[in-house]
DNA sequence: TTCGAAACATACCGAGCGGTCTATTTCGGG
DNA sequence: CCCGAAATAGACCGCTCGGTATGTTTCGAA
């Protein structure tokens, strides 16, 4: 009935090994050497799960691509406030990456790829679009404070969690990069929703979302 | 009067070429071959000014070592008050960042360096600690909001710094950085000074500061 | 029990890297 | 003119990397 159980367990072990280092070291520097080290796994298992490095990292990389869509749906799908929506959505999204190695390495890997710049990939630039998105039906609802350029504020708060992420990823393996976020929204918000929507909006930060 | 004019013009190349590759790049995924290439310069001629590719990047990133700490002190001496100091030093800092292709390559090193981690390095704490000095000095003389952490405003505007440079250095090696943190002090200013403090320290991005 | 495929192990290859070495040439100032 | 610093040229070394080729073990089904 579990033909390749043991395969799959292999190819779990391998998967995870990877995605610890990539995420400390990113693509280039991590050698397969040390993932199969840390895997437990020899060079012959390995070519027998993947082709190469490069499919390997796509492999990491696929799971975070599928995450963000699937989760932006969910919070548009809850029917809240698009303000509520927007801290919602983007507190999941950091307790997720604060929790998931694999995550984590498929974001650096995305951007390790995208440009050989570190940190970013195309990724942010459709982050940016759904925080702005967002935004531009928070100010249609009288959330945002006027004067508040809602393109502009999205490019701010994506800088902030990319630099955010950064930081907290190189200290404590992004541990207190939900702690963090929360300090970011407390300065943000008073400039940028109204005195009504502020409180409400602040809310969603004190309670977490996963059971 | 000039015995090494031919000597320090190719070694500023050598050091322009270098600057430009790593920033774009990083210190590993620059060969020296590019660096050369670049610069004009035979390997032979390289070993004669540099003992290393390691020594070479010493000598960028303590361009940018050398050019905080008399910056700060610039600002301090200046006498202004701390949000005034304050915003004018990062301003002056980012546009720095956004001519200056050695600096951006030495930042870039230096966190290359310090960890294997994208973006940051130990220079980010110094930048923490400059931020939060300044701000607990304008928390007491009163011009920030009632309930604002000045030590987690610092943290936040560090990341929000972090994640603007490392967009802007890939999108147009760093062309609009200075736009982006302005975009940042619009939206965060509202949530961190008071009302009466607000306008006098906007009216520092309007002006700027290099003749 | 046997057989074949799935799974694992190891030795090896070629390429690119930083760096060394040596021989030779350019060029400016005393 | 000439001497030594500055620069060129290219062969070469050791290393590590990703990837391959080949051999060996495990294990379920007939």
């Amino acid at each position: 009935m579990s033909p390749q159980h043991r395969a799959l367990a292999t190819r779990e072990a391998i998967l995870r090994a990877a995605a610890e280092e990539f995420d400390r070291l990113g693509y280039d520097a991590a050698p397969l050497s040390a993932i199969l080290e840390r895997s437990g796994v020899t060079k012959g298992a390995f070519y027998f799960h993947f082709p190469s490095k490069e499919a390997l990292a796509s492999a990491i990389v696929q799971v975070q691509d599928d995450t963000w869509p699937r989760l932006t749906g969910q919070w548009r799908d809850r029917g809240l406030d698009p303000l509520r929506t927007l801290i919602g959505l983007f507190e999941e999204a950091v307790s997720l990456l604060s929790r998931d190695v694999v995550l984590r390495a498929g974001v650096r890997l995305a951007a390790d790829r995208d440009v050989g710049y570190p940190g970013l990939s195309s990724a942010h630039l459709r982050w940016e679009k759904v925080l702005g998105d967002l935004l531009l039906a928070a100010r249609d609802a009288g959330q945002l404070r006027p004067g508040v350029d809602p393109e502009a504020a999205a490019r701010t708060l994506t800088s902030a969690a990319l630099g955010a992420r950064l930081i907290s990823s190189a200290t404590c393996r992004c541990a207190d990069f939900p702690e963090r976020m929360r300090e970011v929204w407390r300065l943000v918000l008073p400039g940028l929703a109204t005195d009504e929507w502020c409180p409400p909006a602040l809310e969603v930060l004190a309670a977490p979302q996963e059971p």
